[in-house]
RNA sequence: GGUGAGGUGGCUGAGCGGUUGAAAGCAGCAGACUUGAAAUCUGCCAUGGGCCUCGGUCCAUCGGGAGUUCGAAUCUCCCCCUCACCGCCA
């Protein structure tokens, strides 16, 4: 959520912002509504002053006379007692009427400025590329492994993969048939499209891949490792910045009408009872749990950074993807995903050096595999409502992109990583501060800065070692650092 | 699932109809004492918001919502959550 006092200051500047994104949003009517909303209040809160006044003073010499009232007996006195009575009561209650006419209308004008403000998106840094799409997306660099590297023989992305490697590539998904390492026909006859079994060797290497990923952050990059809920309440996904956008994009569990319609079913159940219960909604990445933590504490700035890093089930509707990328394992509805946030003070240099760091971890971590890789500066267009900036980390995968005459893809980069910087938005609407100020004194609560970056999300990081460590034979060599962790497998096949 | 007890400031914890936005203690901050520290003493220490002559001032908030009342942290109802015991169970 953006700082409504920061709108009201500069409107022009969260305009341009949510035109850049290519978001349409109503700013004007955001302004008008929370004009109108303040002129209710300021009129409200002088009227609540008065009553509030006029009580203390009437309170007590009400309770005298109901006293006296109580022991009269005689028929005038009671009368004149009852009209003091009266008297003194009608002054706060015709007040209070106004107030809470007042309220009303206050209450009338919320629910749409709430919504409104829930979707305004964060104005990208200015330094972000401007775009229409992810077309513009600006390449930063590439990294790929030097020629003569033990396993892959290097690699160098101005030659295709035959002409680095010596033989024509395989798809990931012919390699996960061959080899046994994927059963999609019955993950699909489970449970539909865009699911799938990992089997022997397959699930192997995608715990590999997610424990070492966790071990590379817990033990090299002194992160928290945590376990957090991947089912969660609506406040939390509207919180961490999900909601109301993405709503589509998340599987619901619909308790409510679960309970109700357990409570209709029932033989003691009348048409109008209503069962107790809440909706809970799947978490699409880690992110949510982990931001979700500290949701509503006021923090120690002494405390701060605070770098987590969790494992975790994603899972994701891919409303709105039909056909993209139906076969294999890139576009999937649930995955496990090693995710990294960093929730710190809040000063923008120091949300942008922690954004290169985080970024400096997934160069460390896909170098320490050997995959090639390149970082894309995400345009203005392709920013989420809730980040500042965005750069993904995309892997080469030979197995994507056009299929020549003989059948052999070009290959082409896919996405396997996205690190987002999201200055105070999100942590604001998780209502997250800090005590600045430190030791030196108490200063006022500001709210944190937050940021967020995967660092190794499965079965989709299987696609490049699988393609990219093939052998001609059809064999897949195990990456070196992963094969502790499969028990000193050096090959799969 | 059954029964019972609860949810109060950064934490512990009083208050159960009327200057209680809230006692007390701990933690924190400032000062005094001290060579320094500890101990001790004194003072200050919730959050959000409105208005404003930027010094203030007013409003809201004691899990959330609705209600009773001139007046609610305190009473009533609904919801959420926590704990204890029993039952069931990976």
């Amino acid at each position: 959520m953006i700082d409504l006092k920061a709108l009201r200051e500069n409107p022009a500047k969260f305009k341009e912002g949510a035109a850049l994104k290519k978001m349409p949003v109503d700013i004007d009517r955001a302004l008008a509504l929370d004009e109108q909303r303040r002129a209710l209040q300021t009129r409200r809160q002088a009227l609540a002053g008065e009553q509030g006044q006029l009580e203390k003073s009437v309170g007590p010499l009400l309770g005298k006379l109901n006293g006296e009232l109580k022991k009269a007996t005689d028929p005038a006195q009671r009368a004149a007692l009852e009209a003091q009575v009266a008297e003194l009561r009608a002054k706060p209650a015709a007040l209070k009427a106004q107030v809470q006419e007042l309220e009303v209308q206050e209450k009338a004008v919320e629910p749409e400025l709430t919504a409104l403000m829930l979707t305004i998106p964060q104005p990208p840094d200015a330094d972000v590329p401007r775009g229409q799409g992810s077309d513009d997306n600006v390449q930063l660099r590439t990294w790929a492994p030097a020629a003569g590297a033990v396993v892959t023989g290097g690699w160098d992305f101005a030659k295709s993969f035959k002409a680095n490697r010596g033989f024509a590539p395989r798809t990931h998904i012919d390699l996960c048939g061959r080899l046994g390492l994927v059963d999609f026909p019955r993950g699909v006859k489970m449970s539909g499209t865009r699911s799938y079994v990992l089997a022997g060797d397959g699930m192997l290497l995608h715990q590999a891949v997610l424990r070492y990923a966790m071990d590379f952050m817990v033990r090299r990059n002194g992160f928290v490792p945590m376990s957090v809920p991947v089912l969660v309440r609506e406040e939390c996904m509207i919180g961490t910045g999900f909601f109301p956008a993405g709503r589509e994009q998340a599987y619901m569990i619909n308790e409510r009408a679960r309970a109700d319609a357990d409570v209709a079913g029932s033989a003691g159940g009348g048409a109008d009872a209503k069962a107790a219960g809440h909706d809970l909604f799947l978490t699409g990445t880690g992110e949510v749990g982990l931001m979700g933590l500290h949701e509503g504490e006021i923090l120690d700035e002494a405390q701060l950074p605070l770098k987590y890093v969790t494992v975790s089930p994603c899972f994701r509707r891919e409303a709105g993807a039909a056909g993209k990328d139906t076969a294999g394992l890139y576009r999937v509805h649930v995955f496990d995903k090693v995710e990294q946030v960093i929730i710190c003070r809040a000063d923008e240099a120091e949300s942008r050096r922690w954004h290169k760091e985080m970024l400096g971890y997934v160069d460390a971590l896909l170098q320490s595999l050997g995959l090639p890789y390149r970082l894309l500066q995400c345009c203005t267009a392709d920013l989420g409502v809730k980040n500042a900036d965005m750069v993904d980390v995309e892997c080469w995968m030979p197995g994507r992109g056009e299929v020549d005459a003989d059948g052999v893809p070009s290959g082409g980069f896919g996405e396997t990583h996205s690190a987002s910087r999201l200055y105070d938005y999100q942590c604001r609407r998780l209502n997250m501060r800090y005590r600045a100020g430190g030791e030196a004194g108490k200063g006022a609560p500001v709210v944190c800065h937050s940021l967020n970056n995967t660092v190794a999300a499965s079965p989709r990081l299987l696609i490049p070692i699988l393609e990219m460590y093939q052998n001609a034979d059809g064999t897949v060599t195990v990456p070196e650092v992963l094969r502790e962790y499969m028990g000193g497998k050096t090959q799969i096949g």
